[in-house]
DNA sequence: AGCTCTTCCTGAAAGC
DNA sequence: TGCTTTCAGGAAGAGC
């Protein structure tokens, strides 16, 4: 499922082929992951396409109207979040169509940039340039980019479990469950520990980790679990370097111990019980102080 | 206010 | 064999 080093491959990817190109026309299939789909249709053909940039987990493409009078030409953001499902991919226009392929942008080089999503959990809208910084300000640092004084600040006064966070795209964004579950089993931390009660080694770790595994996981270009493919339908390679997620019952590749499955924040959680020991129950907590 | 749980969707896989 | 049930998950919104 895409989450940021998924979104940051395809986005390279579209990079390539996509600025100057001229989209020409809109088609669609379903709707209803798309805010406003009438304005898709009305806005979209002429313009040309300026750049391909990532915000967290959005990708956003820029665009230029062409030819059109002065105060109609504000630049515009065409922002798609991949969801769980959701492939953006540039096709030549009489290539086969794979089925729930909903968008469809022609090109004037004769290739279509395709939308595909089987549960349609992705969305896609449009963004005029001055409300881009609006959109922006309900997402919260790019974990790439956040320095450890930071890092600490938004997490260590948090009474929430540290999974709940590092999943909060208003925190951090871009973390989805693979990364945040093999980047918390690389700190060695619980995912079901509140984040308030983190040593501040503990946060240090954890801001390394999350760092170090999305920086790896790029270079692998992303992780390809289910319906993931990058912009020219390559899948990703991270899938073989992963320690916890979906390893439920194999060996921990550290300590041999059976990597676990757990739901913390209404997800899967997969870690090792040795290496990322739980927190102590209220219970226990209490037990431990009369005696 | 802060945090957790439920809901949306579909197809693959497990269960009977 | 074939049907039913369960599960996966991003993020909005409900609920506590």
């Amino acid at each position: 499922m895409p989450e940021l080093p998924e979104v940051e491959t395809v986005v390279r990817g579209l990079r390539v082929s996509l600025p100057g190109r001229t989209i020409l026309d809109v088609r669609l299939g379903k709707t209803d992951f798309i805010d406003d789909p009438v304005a898709l249709g009305e806005q979209l053909p002429g313009t040309q396409i300026l750049d391909v940039t990532r915000l967290g987990k959005f990708i956003a493409i820029g665009l230029a109207p062409v030819g059109r009078a002065p105060e109609t030409s504000e630049r515009l953001y065409l922002i798609v979040h991949l969801g769980m499902t959701g492939q953006l991919m540039t096709r030549p226009a009489g290539d086969a169509v794979p089925a729930h392929t909903h968008v469809f942008f022609g090109l004037d080089d004769g290739r279509e940039l395709r939308y595909t999503d089987v549960r349609r959990f992705g969305r896609m809208l449009l963004v005029p340039e001055s409300k881009i910084a609006l959109f922006q300000e309900r997402l919260g640092a790019e974990p790439l980019e956040i320095t450890l004084k930071e890092f600490c600040t938004r997490f260590g006064s948090r009474g929430a479990r540290v999974k709940a966070l590092l999943l909060d795209q208003g925190i951090l964004r871009g973390v989805g469950n693979i990364y945040a579950d093999e980047s918390l089993f690389r700190a060695g931390i619980h995912p079901a520990r509140i984040a308030r009660t983190l040593t501040k080694a503990q946060l240090a770790a954890l801001h390394k980790s999350v760092r170090q595994i999305l920086t790896s996981a790029i270079r692998l270009r992303g992780s390809s679990v289910s319906d993931y493919v990058d912009s020219d339908g390559n899948r990703g390679e991270f899938q073989f370097r992963h320690r916890v997620y979906q390893r439920e019952g194999k060996p921990c590749s550290r300590c041999r111990n059976k990597i676990r499955r757990v739901i913390v924040a209404g997800r899967s959680s997969h870690f090792c019980p040795r290496c990322q020991p739980a927190p102590r129950s209220r219970k226990a907590r209490r037990k431990g102080k009369k005696s």
